[in-house]
DNA sequence: TTGTATATTGAAATTAATTTTCAGAATTTA
DNA sequence: TAAATTCTGAAAATTAATTTCAATATACAA
């Protein structure tokens, strides 16, 4: 953990830009989360603990973080997007319900290794991917 | 051509809605289209064909396209949603550097086959996936 | 056909996510 | 400590997307 957060200033400072205590904050809060969150539910869950932080800081370091590879915006819905942390996670893939919006992670190794074998054929590195399938839910599509 | 506008004509009446000669038309323009678009070009290239086509009813008919597998959201762009036409082409994946930013498409059976393996495996339904693998391109890999 | 119920349209108003503005406060470096 | 610069929160502004509404078009039954 502590070792993110010291990443993560000297990315800023290599930056030229200013390590500020709100910075630190939003990527502790981030990095404690286990699942996908939202502008929305980062700025609650930080009042919570009664934190000053406000939207528009949130909304000036999500980019930042992105750019770090300590998050990546992984699907927009209801209008607005979706984050999820991107460290120490494995590669999976990602069941969104058009209707209810329900998120469901899983994990394939036969995807994974398709995954690796269209590496192999390329000239490519392969860094990370993202596999987001949209469809109805068994409780939706009953409907 | 023709039999996907009739398809299409089908899935409007099958779901209780109206075919008028406004969707039909935004079918067409759409599916005469190479490249990606967005909502602003695609309302400006159908202005330039003296349609009288609101913006309000593209809006209103993209999501019925999208649900009946014509076009994918495929990413969000300065602020807004791009689309790309998805019958006729192979199911594909997009490969992003995160270097350069490249974009590349590339086509795999494999990957389709698998996905609808999923699908018989699941108790969902199906309607669109993308999967988008990051990395770096062969140029980028390099430095 | 004609009539009726219902859905759709364009234009304008509205909504809501995101971005920007701005003045005061904090950080950095010398 | 001072000067230069960036950052912050709050509010205003922006803008993609959605909704409203009255007029019109479609579907379908009689």
């Amino acid at each position: 953990m502590e070792h993110l957060i010291e990443k993560f200033r000297q990315f800023i400072k290599q930056k030229g830009l200013k390590y500020t205590p709100e910075r630190e904050e939003i990527l502790r809060e981030i990095l404690s989360l286990e699942d996908h969150f939202d502008v929305e539910s980062l700025y609650l869950q930080l009042k919570k603990k009664n934190s000053k932080i406000s939207k528009a800081s949130i909304y000036r370091t999500l980019p930042l973080l992105v750019e770090g590879g300590y998050i990546q915006e992984v699907y927009k819905q209801g209008g607005h997007s979706h984050y999820e942390v991107t460290l120490n996670k494995q590669p999976h893939l990602h069941f969104i319900c058009i209707q209810c919006g329900e998120v469901k992670e899983a994990l394939d190794h036969r995807l994974n290794n398709l995954i690796e074998e269209f590496e192999r054929q390329s000239k490519y590195r392969f860094l990370t991917y993202h596999l987001e399938i949209f469809g109805l839910c068994p409780n939706c599509r009953e409907v």
